[in-house]
RNA sequence: GCCCCCAUCGUCUAGCGGCCCAGGACACCGCCCUUUCAAGGCGGCAGCACGGGUUCGAAUCCCGUUGGGGGUGCCA
């Protein structure tokens, strides 16, 4: 048998969601593990919704991915000479036929289609489109990888559209045609697709009667937490936006692997070049996944904790300035973050002239300290002013500052924290101050001691 | 309305007739560790939608019910 070729047809008419990626990623996996060939085609032929800016966002997220075609991009748009092409051979083989629009309903839609002009013999002109004369009998069975056999009555199947009244190709001729050029083998995409893989095959054996139909698998949809297929406008869902928040493009890969298939040994972490031999469509789950980003952030963070700190390094460039200035505190952060974006906030009085200061914190750290809190905060800045700068040292000066009013180093780290950070939490407060240097955090205790309030009488 | 698909812990899944009074991961809860917050260690809670069959035996096969979803565009 010959090498498979899939393809990925995505639509630029929005940015790269999670399910086109996830249907790309299975395509990949396929044609990787059989030596097939993976194919890029961009499905532009509704020019008004069409957008140069989706196409580079397509091509900018399979590369994020790494998942990487061997043909293409194709624009469907270029091909449409071909498609017009093929739909007035089958106009003139009478397999389709002309009709004026529908009239509008109360609604103010369109009414479905009755096929009111399948046998009024009109001729091609402007405004008329081309319809597909559906079998009035039989039946039409797909042959499916993950779902069986679904056998769809022709009689329930309406005489879908084909050209448009402005003579344009329309999705199914256009996606028919092109596969058919392309000789495309196995067509794996979302199951909203199921239903009208029947008017897929009916075209597909009209146009050429002795090609092989491709064999298909329609891949669960990713679905919100109402168990709605996810939507570009009301769920969160580009693959930009995740990228943009710190994901790893590894994690990424690896979770939507997971959303619909598993590594037979229970494996859930692994890079999906690992999984290429393992992976089969015909394992894939039939039931729809909700796509939960909770445990995406857990895996995202355990990759994060996994990385070599020079190595995480670079990968935050992107998110914060300067990363070397934060030293060996980076190892710190590390284990406090889940996604990349979030190491900025967290470093923040770093970067500040001026801490960004929580009144609330301040209060707090205040009132467990009591009375204490001036001396403690003098004793501190003391201190720090002479003793050795490293981690253990800058601890022991708090720890004996708290010592000496009767705190303990719990308490006792707390004012000083706010008045280093502004905040109540953050990395490790004596590894901070290093970083820091030792003048800037001198000033800062004496800065928060201005605002230690005076004692009551 | 009609057609099609789907149904294992809250979530993602393992399971493809006996190995399962159902395993893992995430989430959640508790304990330990601890300079805040994390991380880490240990432990715990939690599921085969329902009803009929088939079979010596069913989460696994069949039928039905219920529930959910998708499609039904001169969108893709």
């Amino acid at each position: 048998m010959a090498a498979p070729r899939l393809r990925i047809a995505p639509s630029p008419t929005g940015l790269f969601h999670v399910g086109t990626a996830r249907t790309a990623l299975f395509n990949w996996l396929e044609a990787r593990r059989t030596g097939g060939t993976f194919i890029l085609r961009i499905e532009d032929t509704d020019v008004e919704r069409n957008l140069t800016e989706a196409v580079d966002g397509i091509q900018r997220s399979m590369a994020w991915l790494g998942l990487d075609w061997d043909e293409g991009p194709f624009f469907q748009s270029q091909q449409r000479e071909r498609h017009i092409e093929a739909a007035l051979a089958l106009a003139e083989a009478g397999l389709a036929y002309w009709s004026d629009l529908m009239p509008l309903a109360p609604d103010g839609k369109p009414e479905r289609y009755d096929g009111r002009d399948r046998d009024r013999g009109l001729q091609r002109a402007p405004g008329r489109a081309l319809r597909f004369r559906s079998p009035a009998e039989g039946t039409t069975t797909v042959v499916d990888l993950i779902r069986g056999e679904p056998t769809f009555p022709n009689a329930v199947l309406e005489d879908f559209g084909l050209l448009k009244g402005t003579g344009d190709p329309l999705f199914l001729l256009a996606n028919v045609v092109d596969d058919l050029d392309m000789a495309i083998t196995h067509v794996v995409r979302g199951e909203d697709h199921l239903s009208n893989t029947p008017k897929y095959q009916l075209l597909w054996q009209a146009i050429s009667p002795s090609a092989p139909l491709p064999v298909f698998a329609h891949l669960p949809l990713l679905v919100n937490e109402k168990r709605q297929k996810l939507s570009k406008r009301r769920d969160k869902v580009s693959l930009d936006q995740f990228r943009a928040e710190g994901y790893l493009p590894e994690v990424m890969g690896n979770f939507l692997a997971l959303q619909g298939w598993a590594p037979s040994d229970g494996r859930e972490r692994f890079k999906i070049a690992e999984v290429v031999d393992e992976f089969s469509l015909v394992d894939v789950v039939s039931s729809a996944a909700f796509f939960d980003t909770k445990k995406l952030d857990a895996f995202n963070g355990d990759a994060i904790r996994a990385l070599p700190v020079d190595d995480l390094r670079e990968r935050v460039r992107p998110f914060l300035a300067e990363p070397e200035r934060l030293g060996d505190l980076l190892g710190e952060v590390q284990t406090r973050i889940v996604r990349l974006d979030e190491v900025a906030p967290l470093v923040d009085f770093l970067y500040l002239d001026e801490p960004a200061w929580d009144d609330a914190s301040w209060d707090k750290a205040v009132r467990q300290a009591g009375d204490a809190t001036a001396g403690l905060l003098g004793a501190v800045a003391d201190g720090w002013a002479g003793c050795p700068w490293d981690p253990e040292a800058v601890k022991a000066v708090v720890a004996d500052a708290g010592a000496a009013c009767g705190l303990n180093l719990k308490k006792a780290q707390a004012p000083v924290r706010v008045a280093l950070t502004g905040r109540a939490v953050g990395p490790p407060l004596f590894e901070s101050a290093v970083v820091l240097g030792r003048d800037e955090s001198v000033r800062r205790v004496r800065a928060a001691l201005e605002r230690v309030p005076a004692l009551a009488p």
